[in-house]
DNA sequence: GAATTATAAATGTATATACAAATAATGTAA
DNA sequence: TTACATTATTTGTATATACATTTATAATTC
């Protein structure tokens, strides 16, 4: 039984809205979890695969990093530090923009699109198994989250 | 329009789970923001005003750290932290465990039970308005949820 | 009862988020 | 062209997560 009423050992809540917001939280838990153990072996964060994946995204053409923090799923967090990381283990390049010294073109190596690569499949066949749903209920779920923040 | 593939600029997923896992992702970081925002005047963060919610649910019997992060959101966080930076802030109490003396016990204060009151009606207020669903789909994306993690 | 094992909590360290402020380059208006 | 505003990025600092390790106490096994 997956009730989060027994997932956090409370029994009720406020509305169904309340309980929903509780409920995102602690799936999001949920989620992260799984997400860090698949990828500890790689010395990589579930933020940084997926600066990865938005540089690669771009097919070869180099993205700003205020390009980037703008396709992240978390737009407060930090697109500059994340690059500084992925720069120091050699799966991006930065380099000054020439028409605008202000911005900083970053690419995808090729050291990072093989390691994406790998990275891909796991996480893909991780999220199918993780998310126990049909696909019409993963579907329906889209929908709902869509709307809730419309 | 609050599609997902509009708000990071993604435009196909893999399948219904793959995107379905991105959309709570990014959900959870729009729900968190508005969180912040809501607690930021009242020196209290999410974690924290969860922490005090759970012992304030134990109606004056005092909780043990553990018991605290039994019933976390985030399951990986640190209830011991938690509670030494409450207690800084005189909203929880803590006694060496008698019966124990391995255990802490952890008790909400006036202060903090007073701090509590205001906040809970401030997030029950804004939870209901940022959570854009009539009461159906609440309903339907508690139990989507309670399934995915099934 | 001494040695071992298990449990509760605290601590150490790395990563990331949150948000303000600093720095640097560009654009614009006087 | 100087002054001012805007934009892109970096940096500073606090909080929290993630996970391993340490410390203290309790329970157990010999």
């Amino acid at each position: 039984m997956g009730k989060i009423e027994d997932a956090i050992q409370q029994k009720e809540f406020k509305d169904p809205f309340n309980k929903a917001v509780v409920n995102l939280l602690y799936t999001h838990s949920y989620l992260v979890t799984s997400q860090n153990s698949l990828f500890k072996p790689y010395d990589i964060s579930p933020e940084q695969y997926n600066v990865l994946r938005i540089l690669r995204g771009q097919n070869g053409k180099p993205t700003t990093v205020s390009s980037i923090q703008d396709r992240m799923l978390n737009k407060m967090s930090n697109a500059s530090r994340l690059v500084e990381k992925l720069k120091l283990k050699g799966w991006v390049k930065r380099t000054e923009c020439p028409s605008d010294r202000r911005q900083v073109d970053v690419l995808i190596t090729d050291e990072g699109l093989e390691l994406l690569k790998t990275l891909e499949k796991l996480v893909e066949e991780s999220n199918i198994r993780v998310v126990n749903l049909e696909v019409e209920e993963a579907i329906q779920l889209n929908e709902l989250l869509d709307k809730l923040r419309g």
